[in-house]
DNA sequence: CCAAAACCAGTGGTTTTCCACTAGAAACCA
DNA sequence: TGGTTTCTAGTGGAAAACCACTGGTTTTGG
């Protein structure tokens, strides 16, 4: 079993400190040098990359998910764990969307972070507990204003987002293109769009398409 | 605490009898009907309502999404939960989008089920930790922006999906509306979009676009 | 410093969408 | 049964998007 080399980037010492302390108490793990902010991390990332690299959701200068995209474009091999003292649901499904291995939240105890970076090694994802539980909500209650929509208001939408024409679409359901645009009409009064492109994201928004 | 009430539709005797015999087995639980197809369940919704529902995904005629669709739209006092001997991650994200409370694998035990319908009562939702880990797993790897657009073509597309016209971009970012109009032809090109509904759609699915 | 890429702006024309109407036929519900 | 909604179809006109070019300027990276 090899060693697991790790980067450390918080602008709290204090919390580089601990880490650092529990990697040390942990046999496997190397870190290999701690930053305080984005451009030295991104500078020594020049020379050498660490299997993991921990880092802070709020630097100075350089934010986190900048310096994180930066990163998983340049170096894809680099497992990224972000820490954050906050919980905001929005960032942590854009850290977990641009490709981050795992998000923690800095009350994590010892045996939990070691989890994370022993899962993220194994090339699976780690998530906070308390996040898994409020991703889930989030997923669930995905409910709106359910626009009520007519069955063929409803086909027709589905065919817009899948790029057809209203001529188009007049053809496979054997009416005139008029009615699809009469259609089409309704569907924008309805879904509160003003065009196109708001039809097709408020339907997937809403998931009123598949 | 008052008796929670429970309906059952699943067109599997053997499965809606187990249901009831666990029900029966715990207190504070009163089924009080159970059907093998969704017509006999939507006719008995016009006397009385459950507090909760357990709906088989698959049923014959009207299928599960169907009958859960027009519950929630009618009786959305009714929590529904879904049966299903199969884990589609695409389904069960479906009818959790749906308003749905809970996806219970049909091999959950006797513990996990009342613990559902508690849940749900509760106003809480309910997912069997199996889906609960897929589901988090497939959020996760919701990246990979195949297309490499450039920071100008990104910037229009976003404000594509956010219903701007062509002029209203241009003025936003005081270029030439012929400007606009070329970025959404390179934008068109690249993504393999034949409209604006396809460049909207894409730009979300690939998380494009916030 | 040079070349490539990105950005900008335009011409000119076609297609599609958007909008405001009217209006009959069919389906649904009380 | 009659009333409502939905679906159908049309006219006609304005706005927006789509497409294929040309050709500058600016930015970027090796």
């Amino acid at each position: 079993m090899s060693i697991t080399t790790i980067m450390i980037t918080d602008d709290h010492p204090l919390v580089a400190k601990g880490l650092v302390k529990i990697f040390n108490e942990h046999p496997g793990f190397d870190v290999l040098a701690t930053f305080t902010n984005g451009k030295e991390l991104l500078s020594e990332l020049k020379n050498r990359l660490p299997d993991v690299l921990m880092l802070d959701m709020h630097l100075p200068e350089i934010e986190g998910p900048e310096i994180a995209a930066q990163i998983l474009d340049k170096y894809p091999s680099v497992k990224i764990i972000i820490l954050s003292s906050i919980d905001v649901l929005m960032q942590v499904k854009k850290m977990l969307q641009l490709g981050c291995s795992g998000y923690l939240l800095k009350d994590a105890d010892d045996a939990t972070i070691i989890t994370a970076i022993e899962t993220v090694v194994a090339g699976g994802q780690f998530l906070s507990p308390v996040l898994q539980q409020q991703l889930l909500e989030d997923l669930f209650k995905k409910k709106k204003p359910v626009t009520d929509l007519t069955r063929r208001e409803k086909e027709i939408l589905q065919l817009i987002t899948e790029e057809y024409t209203n001529q188009e679409i007049a053809d496979k359901l054997f009416i005139s293109p008029h009615t699809v645009d009469n259609h089409r009409v309704s569907l924008l009064s309805k879904m509160q769009a003003k065009n196109t492109a708001g039809l097709v994201r408020k339907a997937l928004e809403q998931g009123l398409v598949k």
